[in-house]
DNA sequence: TTTATATATAATTATACAATGATATGACAA
DNA sequence: TTGTCATATCATTGTATAATTATATATAAA
């Protein structure tokens, strides 16, 4: 009967996935599902600030996620495999069935920062 | 042009991926992947604190990701889904090209609080 | 050159949340 | 009942890390 299942590869594999666990992180990659954007696009899309934009898509970067070309001035970024849009696709999937329990559940709180839009009054409702 | 991507939507995905972006909860779900198991069982298996396993036990259970049975004293938790046991085995895959990234990445810790198998002394080296 | 634009980095602050220890609940046995 | 085992909950503490506000670097245009 095996006491630990496998340290150091659950350590990895939780390191990928808090990738993705981020609201900001998880808009960037979504950003890219379908297509390389700059800095400048991402930050755009996504609503994030330009240095938050860039301290994400360096922890991706380094955790291999996305890659980074510089082309100019700009630098492009682009999902670094298939499987991440697969990835992405699959939790989708699943959130189709389990929304509500995630979204009932506690543990975590819902809402972040919640950049308004249209304001920059609106905040931190949080949930737990 | 789309200013924001799916606000709600992401930050419910993001809350789905931080359910696996735990080392405590992705070694319960890896260790659920393959069957049912009490709560005495995981503990056992996963060497984490009772209170501990317990704590993210509802965690997983209250987002759906998985279900408990009372079976007299004994409560069995299984995976609610196969598709989240399809989910590992994609980040498995993944972190079999990206692993060296990962390991690398020094935006996170790599190591928690190590709870040795065979003596409960050394703990807590960190990587970052 | 100077200026503007694109991106990255640093330092700081604040907060979410994991782990722990103590305790509660609940089921079965003696 | 009383006790023991299985599980859950609570309160507390500490730490990781996200966001912000600078500021730095680098490229290109004027």
């Amino acid at each position: 009967m095996p006491s630990i299942i496998n340290r150091s590869s659950i350590l990895l594999q939780s390191k990928l996935f808090r990738g993705f666990g981020d609201p900001a992180r998880l808009t960037i990659l979504q950003a890219l599902r379908n297509n390389p954007l700059t800095v400048t696009e991402i930050v755009a899309v996504s609503g994030l600030s330009q240095p938050n934009t860039s301290n994400h898509l360096r922890c991706l970067r380094e955790c291999g996620l996305v890659t980074a070309e510089q082309q100019g001035k700009f630098v492009t970024y682009r999902l670094s495999d298939q499987r991440i849009a697969t990835l992405l696709e699959l939790g989708e999937a699943l959130l189709m069935d389990t929304a509500r329990g995630v979204y009932e559940c506690t543990h975590y709180t819902l809402s972040q920062h919640e950049p308004s839009p249209d304001s920059k009054t609106s905040n931190d409702q949080s949930v737990s």
